[in-house]
DNA sequence: CTGAAAGCGCTTACAG
DNA sequence: CTGAAAGCGCTTACAG
């Protein structure tokens, strides 16, 4: 027989409810959800008397009969302690929090060294009926979080795909078009050697924003590399002083995150490239990072919150059976800053012979 | 009578367990728990099967039966766009977590627009039975959080006061000493003219940061000012704007925070101002983003994902009804970098004369 | 329109 | 050491 913990008053339940309104627990229930079976004039009766007491649903109560746990599962496969050199992360998490508490469900956060462990995470969140959905994030190149979902029936929605995704709805970031509008931008200012500084080639986005990359290259009759990264500062300030130190340097870099821009800029100020005269650069994701610096960088902005709130407007149609809405394709923009500037107007020549050697 | 949702197998209970061990649920519940009353043969057989059907406990029956959610609270009352901004709220969230799911416990995140949103979750979640305990973060001067959890018997534990926090158990950031640090590393250097950058007076902790900064900048013969901002990058640029066209301009400028310290030493170099020949500057949060940027910031560093970690760990210990640990005072170190330096070393006289006017 | 009852999957005193 | 039973607070077919 229960206890009854010695923490503040009991909460009322349906019981007393019931009890003061005369009718029984069901009654309650039907006034309660709305449901059909009850006067009109009861059900008011019961709904004032539930505001008067202070009465709200036992979470666990509920989600045990209804079979449902009225929560969404967000498991993070990234080292913990890096979680915070993401902006983008977030404003994604903003997003998705402020739609599913819209929609009064929970959200459930658990950090995670790696998908392996995710993937027990996700297995054990849906064993226990932890939650009714999860988002999956961070797609990696033939993820196993896939066939999992597939396998547990457990609802999820992909955010930032593409990659091979079976029967798991996606919602794409609209990378392939930022691709394109950078290279497009730096192409009309006269560059023609551009390279990238671009993230790890485990993750699905970044193969396809190489593949999208290269194909904008040549679209706009421009050479360029990729080096490929961790994602972090100290990495993209080594990709950025090997790039500036080989032999036919870039006029302008591209680079997969603010944080890799920025650490870019201080390496290239170090090495007394001037920027942008004789060096644009451009970061893919925009965040206030890119607008304090000295130049700003022109980056490519989204809206990450909305992007979010789709995402998990997805997810919770899909937990509810109900139809899915489509998968607006992100439409970015590029935001022009003081990084990027035409080659010819602002050194003569090629630029590259008043450089010091570095 | 409950329906089967249609996804997925059903998932194994206890009562499967218990017949093909052919014992009662009872028993099952006891060697899973590790409780006494059962024997150590009967118990292992009993783990074999859980293992072997893959049974997992359903969350909801437990928490209903134990009267525990198994899950912590962690409401935001922070414009959740701005939410992006802030490196130290990241950390702060993945040490929380981290000792959260260390301890098997969930963490229920919601962001809302302001305390009183917030005071509204807080009900809600403890009535609903969400949360067995939340954490309390931005703590405001006579914050209406702190009344309501001790009203309500929520346990509760407040990351970053201090402030008047009544019966309830807090956690300081260690900023009393961060700001001593700064403001001794600079008089150190001969600055005495040190002005700071602060947030908003609404939060306890700025109320503290700026009685010890006054009472620093006596003990080392300075003098300066404090501008209250909002943390944001603009206010701390306009902030900085300010200063240095005032009358009497600061050779030194302290900010709250790492975006506000980079938007001033991008003003301060449009100014036309040198750092750190003429301006030294120091974040009072460290993060990748002082690294990066040129000069690199020196800042107050902190292990702020131990401290999110040791402040769930308190969380949990008071929902257990165990000992809390107690307040280790967060030791703070201050990481020198390019942005402070001696103003005697680098500018002769006062170093003033030779400012362009701004 | 309303009530009595069974059931969700656990936990835990109580008897044997 | 073990079993049978009540109870946590809801929801929902089923009878009236």
């Amino acid at each position: 027989m229960p206890r009854r913990q010695g923490q503040g008053p009991r909460r009322p339940t349906i019981t007393d409810i019931a009890e003061k309104a005369g009718v029984s627990k069901g009654s309650v229930s039907y006034a309660l959800n709305g449901h059909p079976g009850v006067s009109e004039p009861t059900r008011r009766r019961i709904l004032a008397i539930a505001e008067e007491i202070g009465w709200h649903p036992n979470r666990a109560a509920r989600a045990l009969s209804a079979s449902r746990a009225g929560a969404c599962g967000l498991a993070l496969a990234r080292p913990a302690r890096t979680l915070a050199y993401e902006p983008f992360f977030s404003k994604l998490l903003s997003g998705i929090e402020s739609e599913l508490s819209a929609r009064q469900f929970a959200l459930m956060l658990q950090i995670v060294e790696d998908v392996e462990a995710e993937t027990e995470v996700l297995r054990r969140w849906w064993a226990e009926r932890r939650v009714d959905g999860v988002l999956l994030v961070d797609l990696r190149v033939d993820d196993p979080r896939v066939p999992l979902v597939e396998q547990l029936g457990l609802p999820a929605v992909i955010v930032g795909g593409p990659g091979r995704t079976g029967s798991v709805p996606f919602f794409s970031g609209g990378d392939a078009e930022g691709i394109r509008q950078i290279v497009g931008h730096l192409a009309s200012l006269g560059h023609r050697r551009i390279d990238r500084v671009g993230g790890s080639p485990e993750f699905a986005a970044m193969q396809v924003r190489t593949r999208v990359f290269e194909q904008a290259l040549r679209a706009a009759r421009a050479r360029g590399r990729v080096v490929t990264t961790d994602f972090s500062s100290s990495a993209g300030a080594a990709a950025t002083r090997q790039l500036l130190n080989s032999k036919s340097p870039p006029t302008a870099i591209v680079y997969d995150n603010d944080i890799m821009a920025v650490a870019g800029l201080g390496t290239a100020q170090e090495l007394g490239v001037l920027v942008p005269a004789e060096l644009s650069l451009v970061s893919f994701d925009d965040s206030t990072l890119c607008e304090v610096v000295r130049p700003a960088l022109t980056a490519r902005a989204r809206d990450v919150f909305g992007y979010g709130a789709r995402a998990a407007q997805a997810l919770i149609a899909l937990v509810d059976g109900e139809e899915m809405p489509g998968n607006v394709d992100e439409m970015p923009r590029l935001i022009s800053r003081g990084s990027t500037a035409s080659l010819a107007a602002t050194a003569p020549g090629d630029g590259r012979d008043a450089l010091p050697a570095h």
